[in-house]
DNA sequence: GATCGGTTGTGAACCGGTTCAGTGAACCGG
DNA sequence: CCGGTTCACTGAACCGGTTCACAACCGATC
């Protein structure tokens, strides 16, 4: 059998011109000296105004606007600049607080002109560090954590290398660039007050399952037996969404002892709390009293409607978003910014008074 | 005044390993190829598997183990390669399903070792370009898209560089790597087919405010005229959120000649009619009956449970992420992959026959 | 034994910025 | 007029990979 060999060979002369909008060429640093009859350094250091000239900045600030120049941010990245992007790592996206947190958070890092790699370590405390480690090498400016996780060396190194700034819980021994704190210890306090004050004296605390340092769970500790003098109150950790809080909830109250009243630490262990009274015909607040944490939009629709711990995502958000900013424009270890964000209970039909039980 | 100079000369001589965890060293591939006795560009290809013997390919492979050694992602992108980077792009993260539909996206991306740079347009179909372009140029190696705007020319541009896939609407003539459709024209009509089947006749639909291209809206309005034989239906834009459609549902309600069902084509504004009717004192289902789309895990909770179209974000996240991986591991324009989720109406206890007016 | 084709591996250029050391020119005080 | 600064800019190295063109080597074929 044959074998025929074909060869084409087409001269092609392409006018560069012909190809825009085909393939997109950027232009380069170097095009733009060239054009500018500069060097490349010169441009670099005019664009980001040092070491050169008024004059020469603005006509190199003029050639870049004509020849549409925009740095490559990978390039940058490379040669050790920055970025603007940067990491933004929660503990669980399941969480409806914080997917409303997620939302505020990319709402302030547009407004300052930052893009954000998202990591959710999708409520395994374990996995937090390694989704860490993994954006620092992504090279991003900076890292907004909302912390699940126990505070490890590996985060103090991390911060080490580029501003840390931590939302809710606190990373202790971090130091990290800045801290947006909510007052748990308050919040709960609060909140066990507000069932204290109802006449409610068996009450469970649904916590997230958080894999908290030492401190941190004493400080849970101090609040709650605080506030709970004169209360039998258990604390249960469980799981930070729907999903998970359900059959727990389920389990807990088909039982004829159980607690008049529920404080579970977020929004969403709540749902899960009203999903198992459905399931079980238990009423709400006659049966059982459910108080919330974060005040989620939707928590005022339910029926009834929830009561909640309010912690302001907007306010966190810009705090968080603004020490950022700050942070990475330092480019320095600097004091740790911090803000406390204080709690604010609203009281809504979720929670009432306790009914005497028959028996 | 004298001035004193003092200067300090201090002689030091830093072991190498005594800097380890203080400042972190990546190692490099010159530093592998040195270990290994071979060239840069040997263990390049050594660690992807090409042109080089198995032998070699082995001792590279146990090198990099041994001394720990993982490619910049940084370098490896400016170099042309991969990136493990897809941008995420929606129209609303206000939207509840969104926000569930990103979640899902991210567990699936975090299964295909691929991390998300997400940009959310915030309901303004005009950023939603210049948001895929910095994506771009970011260097992602794909794009997964949930489109609000119309397909326009730098859509095809876009996907002609890389891998897009889209999620719920087209984007018409864009030619993407894969879409995962959403049948809302059949949701749409069963939805109405069912409210039409429990009396209804004056029917608002709450659409989605998307500025769509004229097919979709075709599309979208035969839909509408063929379900609705014999139904006084209007279509009204509505914001892509709670807090957008409150206000106008209120409006809308507090008027005797009110439509008798709502049709929201999100479970968000749902969720804003809900609000709007406890505001004016309606009753669901007796006063106005509501429907919802997307079926929020939330949904089943309000009271009452809100009927909705299921989309099943776990499939659709599913379907996305694994017609962008084949896209991307393809390296080439491919035909388009096409998944189409059906709808599923749940009906629950927001819908209800209405009752006769008085007057 | 010369030629050929295929496999492995090398050297160097390249991606597109940043930055350091260095050079000339202008400037200043003595 | 001279030594010392400061200013504005340049050349070249560098970040850490990828890839192209080519060389060395091998066995098989004519």
């Amino acid at each position: 059998m044959n074998r025929f060999t074909i060869i084409c060979i087409t001269a092609c002369r392409v006018n560069p011109d012909s190809l825009r909008g085909i393939v997109k060429h950027r232009t380069t640093i170097r095009e733009l000296a060239e054009y500018t009859g500069l060097s490349p350094a010169a441009v670099s250091y005019a664009l980001r105004g040092k070491q050169v000239s008024a004059a020469t900045e603005r006509r190199v600030r003029e050639a870049a606007e004509k020849l549409g120049y925009e740095a490559d941010p990978i390039a940058r990245a490379l040669a050790g600049g920055a970025t603007a992007v940067v990491g933004l790592l929660v503990g669980s996206l399941a969480d409806f607080w914080t997917q409303e947190l997620v939302r505020a958070v990319q709402r302030e890092l547009y407004g300052a002109e930052l893009s954000a790699l998202v990591a959710d370590a999708d409520g395994e405390p374990a996995r937090e560090l390694e989704l860490a480690q993994r954006l620092v090498d992504q090279r991003v400016d900076g890292l907004v954590v909302v912390p699940i996780g126990p505070a490890s060396g590996g985060w103090a190194s991390i911060a080490r290398q580029l501003p840390v700034v931590t939302i809710g819980d606190e990373l202790p021994g971090v130091a990290p660039a800045g801290e947006v704190v909510f007052d748990n210890e308050l919040g709960v306090e609060q909140a066990l007050q507000h069932l204290s004050g109802l006449g409610h004296r068996r009450i469970t605390v649904l916590s997230w399952a958080v894999e908290t340092s030492p401190e941190r769970d004493a400080e849970r500790a101090a609040a709650l037996s605080a506030a709970a003098l004169g209360l039998d109150c258990r604390v249960v950790p469980c799981a930070y969404s729907l999903n998970g809080s359900q059959p727990l909830a389920a389990e807990l109250l088909d039982d004829p002892g159980r607690p008049t009243a529920v404080l579970c630490l977020s929004d969403s262990i709540a749902y899960g709390v009203y999903a198992a009274c459905a399931e079980l015909g238990l009423s709400i607040p006659g049966d059982v009293a459910v108080a919330g944490f974060g005040d989620h939009p939707i928590s005022r629709l339910l029926a009834p409607p929830l009561t909640s711990t309010v912690w302001d995502v907007e306010q966190a958000a810009e705090c968080a978003t603004s020490f950022l900013s700050q942070a990475i424009a330092a480019d320095g270890p600097q004091a740790t910014l911090r803000e406390v964000v204080a709690p604010v209970l609203a009281v809504r039909a979720s929670t009432g008074p306790p009914t005497p039980r028959r028996g």
